[in-house]
RNA sequence: UCCUCAGUAGCUCAAUUGGCAGAGCAUCCGGCUGUUAACCGGAGGGUUGCUGGUUCGAGUCCAGCCUGAGGAGCCA
């Protein structure tokens, strides 16, 4: 085993050469005097070809009893072949394996989705979980080169917090030492705002927990949010940015992650379409619109699943609805100064029916406003002395969002259910693997 | 928390009006020199989620419970 290791993802480039593969077996099929052994390292797969004149019969006899997902290394010549999966292939020359493996639960047939969520940390191996990952990681890369270009500053904000953000009914509580308590965050929302005071434009990044009994396609009980922070800022400037993010994102993996959109078999037109500008709409007119379409909807209530649904379908790309009613959000968002009732919010709702991927607006900067909206939410003003520090000393308009990761990476992979974007997804009823 | 649906071999499913527990895949054995979720032949593999009830007889009907899925509310 001396000829070079080499990963699978650069084969194409290495024809004609002796490499060595490590990797683990995928797939094995036999015909006989030949064996197609699947091999995959992480960056790709590759058909290895043995045949009893190269291998000798020892090693032959021993690939044909391989189980799927041994560990093993694979020494031989690349060749373009057409009748290969993806056109390439390795002549085997040399097996060495490294790890046996017998009974592997996940077959190539069909499984259930809570037999495949028992085995996740197994499922991950497969080809479609692989691109979804992958996906994953460049949603988050092209966020990190969104910011960090624009000269955004990463700051992240604590995971631990001593009380609500926005609510308290949804807030995981965990022992502290000496018989405190302290709640696992939902939003980074409170400190950004402090942060961005000191740096002017800021982004946190991490994961957040919501204790909501919330069981559908788009809930994870931990999901990781991106919030950036604007200082000298306004909804529009909000809106601006969401939108551009969202463009970034959209076209960096349509560019670096086509050939895992084909695994995963998503129709790329819809995700072709996302240019900006994005229409935006009020919540007045978005009411209007789910009147026409015959859905009965009050006015002064947030949209339901179908809700946003019923609205996306209208567009070709994501829409951005803003000014919700105050009632409707959180207690520091700034009141929209021509109508008293509605907020300086945001929300932009993906097409095809994934919904609010971003949530967000401009903030409350005045100091008695805040007090009297602290009050009216029945929050502890002790609790929230250091964020009234805000606007005594030098308040400034300012705005953001959140996004949600998981969301996004649905959305663009096409699929069912947010659970599979995650490597271990956290639900109402799943704590393991 | 509420509504709906489901639970049968390791996996995915079938089983007619309540009447002998079945298939494909996986596993093991054998065959095949270009397979593409290979194919062909053979073998092993069952507390039908749990508890109770109705019945000559229950996978099937009834009650309760457990587990899961889809949806609602709430949210990113």
């Amino acid at each position: 085993m001396d000829a070079t290791r080499t990963y699978i993802g650069e084969i194409a480039r290495r024809v004609g050469e002796r490499v060595t593969v490590r990797g683990w077996l995928h797939r094995r099929r036999s015909s006989g005097r030949i064996h197609f052994l699947t091999v995959r390292d992480g960056t790709g797969f590759i058909q290895v070809v043995l045949s009893k004149a190269a291998v000798g019969e020892d090693t032959f006899a021993q690939a044909d009893h391989l189980g799927q997902e041994t560990s093993l290394i694979v020494e031989g010549t690349v060749r373009e072949d057409a009748r290969a999966p993806g056109g390439y292939e390795i002549d085997g020359a040399g097996l060495e394996v490294v790890g046996a493996s017998h009974d592997y639960p996940i077959t190539p047939k069909e499984h259930g989705v809570d037999y495949l969520l028992d085995r996740r940390h197994l499922w991950i191996r497969s080809r479609r979980q692989q691109a979804i990952l992958r996906v994953r990681h460049e949603v988050i890369d092209a966020i990190r080169d969104f910011f960090n270009g624009r000269g955004f500053i990463l700051a992240d904000t604590p995971i631990f917090t001593p009380a609500a953000c926005e609510g308290t009914s949804t807030l995981f509580p965990v022992p502290y030492f000496d018989d405190r308590t302290a709640f696992l965050t939902q939003s980074g929302q409170l400190y950004n705002e402090a942060n961005a005071m000191a740096l002017g434009r800021v982004y946190c990044f991490g994961p957040t927990f919501r204790a909501e009994k919330s069981k559908t396609r788009r809930h994870l009980t931990e999901f990781w949010m991106v919030e950036p922070e604007m200082a000298y800022a306004t909804l529009d400037d909000a809106i601006d940015l969401a939108e551009a993010l969202v463009v970034a994102i959209v076209s960096r993996v349509l560019e670096a992650r086509r050939e895992e959109l084909g695994v995963l078999e998503r129709d790329t037109a819809p995700l072709e379409r996302v240019q900006a500008p994005f229409p935006r709409i009020s919540y007045d007119e978005a009411a209007e619109m789910l009147r026409e379409r015959g859905r009965p909807f009050e006015w002064g209530g947030d949209f339901g699943g179908p809700d946003e649904t019923a609205l996306a379908e209208s567009f070709d790309r994501p829409v951005a609805v803003h000014r919700f009613p105050s009632s409707t959000k959180a207690f520091y968002m700034k009141p929209d100064p021509e109508r008293a009732d509605l907020s300086l919010s945001v929300d932009v709702l993906a097409p095809e029916g994934y919904g609010e991927i971003v949530g967000g607006g401009q903030r409350l900067d005045d100091y008695d406003l805040l007090l009297e909206r602290i009050a009216a939410h029945d929050l502890p003003r002790e609790a929230f002395e250091w964020y009234l520090d805000l606007r005594r000393y030098g308040t400034v308009p300012h705005a953001g969002f959140g996004m949600g990761v998981e969301r996004v990476v649905a959305w663009l992979c096409g699929l069912e259910h947010v659970r599979e974007t995650i490597p271990y997804p956290r639900m109402l009823y799943r704590l393991t693997p």
